[in-house]
DNA sequence: TGTACATCAGTGAACGCGCGTTCACTGATGTAC
DNA sequence: TGTACATCAGTGAACGCGCGTTCACTGATGTAC
């Protein structure tokens, strides 16, 4: 009843536009996403969410067809915030500087930052989840999760591709290689500031690889 | 009834020198390690595991106190088996070079090599696992993961510092960051080849991340 | 402005199943004398 | 070598609880005329 930090955590959505209907499946997929994130998926019970969010189990599956549909729902809204958060972090960079090598390493500061708050906040990660307990999720959603990663994966190569245009590599070191990079030492990060209640772990890995793309980028 | 691929994936324990009681244990450990990896550990009903192992569900019961005893024992003995793996690996790069550094570099090749086949067998981490479903697991059981965690990096920062005594750093990586790059490419590596389905990312990773070791120490 | 109907956002009760756990009991194997 | 007892490695039946899901129903709000 009282307020809770959901206003914080809540993703990138007006809750002044939206319906009743759409505020309760809002908050259902915030409070699927924390528990899903601590303590996984299958111990997460419909039964704990809907007395969170103050309704019936009935109401639920007003909203969702089933547990799996809840799952899929909370992949398919995360994907998107997280896509234009990588956009938006992008896209500051940019303007902040010109240059492509430039820009990607100011991005790659902005993104340290980011991480570190949000290992704070939301302590976990959605496609490790899915990824380590894969048998617990329908294709669909299995197939989502992959996608967003080639997304992530899709960006960076261009954006590094680009960089390799302007500033010969010094290193050997292969383009789709550094990209997956910077999704493994996201998820490597996590893992570890999660492991060892370190949040800054993941923000020290982020500038190590930083390091690692201005000695192979030459002239940086 | 058949023979399962229980032998290969079982771990450095002689079944011959074992009680039938022993055995049976054993195997439990190793079906629940493999689904717990797999589904995620409140996924992993103790009813499948005694189905799978062929015995009745009290049966399990005189093995295991209760279902957190079972996750303290998997943890417990994969950190052994994971421990005298790393060992046995550094003892034998150490073998074939007897320069910190170049010894470092093969370790890292022979690391990469296993893992890469790790993941077609047991595509999953244990650390994971525990990190990301920390809330299904009681205190001593993520106080086992983290102290593995702490283990591994600190044999890592020592080699490390071994090798920057005789080469002086060119970069300015922070040794315990060094390190845990290491685990965080496992990790993150580990990652990305549940969720793309590629088991050759975590070999990658592996093999970028020696080339940064390889740039950061002159003379290399 | 009032009435009729439709849609929205749920409630309440019940279901069958599988889960983790307990407890009294048991056949096979090992050990002492 | 035979007997008595102890330990090992389980079995079988039962328990209560919580889980995901269904279904008939309902009050509040919105829309048409």
């Amino acid at each position: 009843m009282a307020s809770q930090p959901e206003a914080k955590t809540a993703p990138a959505v007006q809750s002044e536009t939206l319906s009743k209907g759409e505020r309760t499946r809002e908050r259902l997929l915030d409070l699927t996403y924390d528990s899903m994130i601590r303590k996984g998926f299958a111990a997460t019970s419909i039964e704990e969410l809907v007395e969170a969010a103050g309704i019936t189990k009935s109401g639920f599956f007003y909203h969702f067809k089933d547990k799996h549909d809840l799952a899929r729902q909370v992949v398919e809204r995360h994907n998107g915030v997280n896509e234009s958060f990588l956009d938006d972090m992008a896209t500051r960079a940019r303007e902040l500087n010109g240059d492509p090598l430039h820009s990607f390493l100011i991005f790659l500061k902005l993104y340290a930052e980011a991480m570190e708050q949000l290992v704070e906040l939301h302590p976990g990660c959605l496609v490790a989840t899915v990824a380590f307990q894969d048998r617990s999720f329908d294709r669909e959603t299995r197939r989502l999760t992959m996608q967003s990663v080639l997304d992530w994966r899709g960006k960076f190569i261009a954006w590094l591709e680009e960089i390799a245009v302007a500033y010969p590599a010094k290193g050997n070191l292969r383009t789709a290689d550094l990209a997956d990079a910077i999704l493994a030492f996201t998820y490597g990060g996590m893992t570890l500031a999660k492991a060892l209640e370190d949040p800054g772990a993941i923000s020290r890995q982020a500038m190590m690889f930083r390091e690692t793309v201005r000695l192979h980028f030459a002239g940086a």
